[in-house]
DNA sequence: TTTACACCCTCAAGCAACTAGAGGTTCAAC
DNA sequence: GTTGAACCTCTAGTTGCTTGAGGGTGTAAA
């Protein structure tokens, strides 16, 4: 039997993600001792284990409970769990270009710097006038 | 004299978000007409378009306050821009180096799903066991 | 002039996915 | 029995917005 803390170094999770997991149900409620504390078994562990590994993949928790839906039930057919897989991998190839062009015009305006004075920097004209730029990028919040 | 929906419209931003941007000082208390409604002139068109494509190129809010200040500034050394700007583009290559190894990883996935039932699914197989991950990836909420 | 209607206003809450802190309790070792 | 790390709940904060309720304004046509 595990506590919460054991369970946290196991998994590389903080503590306080695993009590926020089981409260919004992504995590099931587990025992507790007489004192009130939670104790894990290895039903658990595995499941964090998966829920951890799914979100460096960069999953959402909304998949990832879907893809915990589809372990848990063997006899379904696999073509749901590789759509979420293959939906995952665009978002992802979507990302990257995005990310790519906007390498290309940080690079560009940090090497145009002179180091001069601001009245002069390329990097402020750059960003006060977006018809500078070689590439498109219209990337928000990624 | 611009309207909100109009400033909106010409900086691809939504009304809500330029409201936003006054809430937390990055815009500025603009002109209103006598029934209370906000005026905009080009000044603060200039100052959201320079928000708007800083965002576009991944700068949080706070570092655009550091280079509206520093723009504000002519005189000042350009340097701290300059860093700014470094600072963004090694960020910038840090999720690309890891958005690669994941799609390295998902492409392996799907690849390898063979499409029979979700009992021998490569794709919740390899979330099951981090250990056949070929490549290292750590990247969370990126 | 009145009416229509698109647009504007404020305030509050919600989103993802946690993180941090206050203030108090339990467990296990010594 | 006492210490002290680890546990508990609850609340609020983070980033960068978005959504909604419930109402007021501005302008143009009838």
């Amino acid at each position: 039997m595990l506590t919460i803390g054991n369970l946290a170094r196991k998994t590389g999770t903080k503590v306080q993600t695993i009590r926020y997991y089981e409260q919004i149900g992504l995590m099931p409620e587990p025992g507790r001792t007489d004192g009130g504390q939670r104790r894990y078994g290895n039903a658990e562990l595995d499941r964090l284990a998966f829920i951890r590994h799914a979100r460096q993949l960069g999953f959402s928790l909304e998949a990832i409970l879907e893809l915990l839906d589809l372990s848990d039930h063997p006899d379904r057919p696999c073509h749901e769990a590789d759509t979420i897989a293959r939906r995952q991998l665009k978002q992802v190839e979507q990302r990257l270009a995005r990310l790519e062009a906007l390498r290309t015009e940080l690079k560009r305006m940090v090497h145009e710097c002179s180091g001069g004075q601001t009245a002069d920097c390329r990097v402020l004209e750059v960003l006060r006038d977006h018809s500078e730029c070689l590439t498109e990028h219209d990337e928000i919040g990624a």
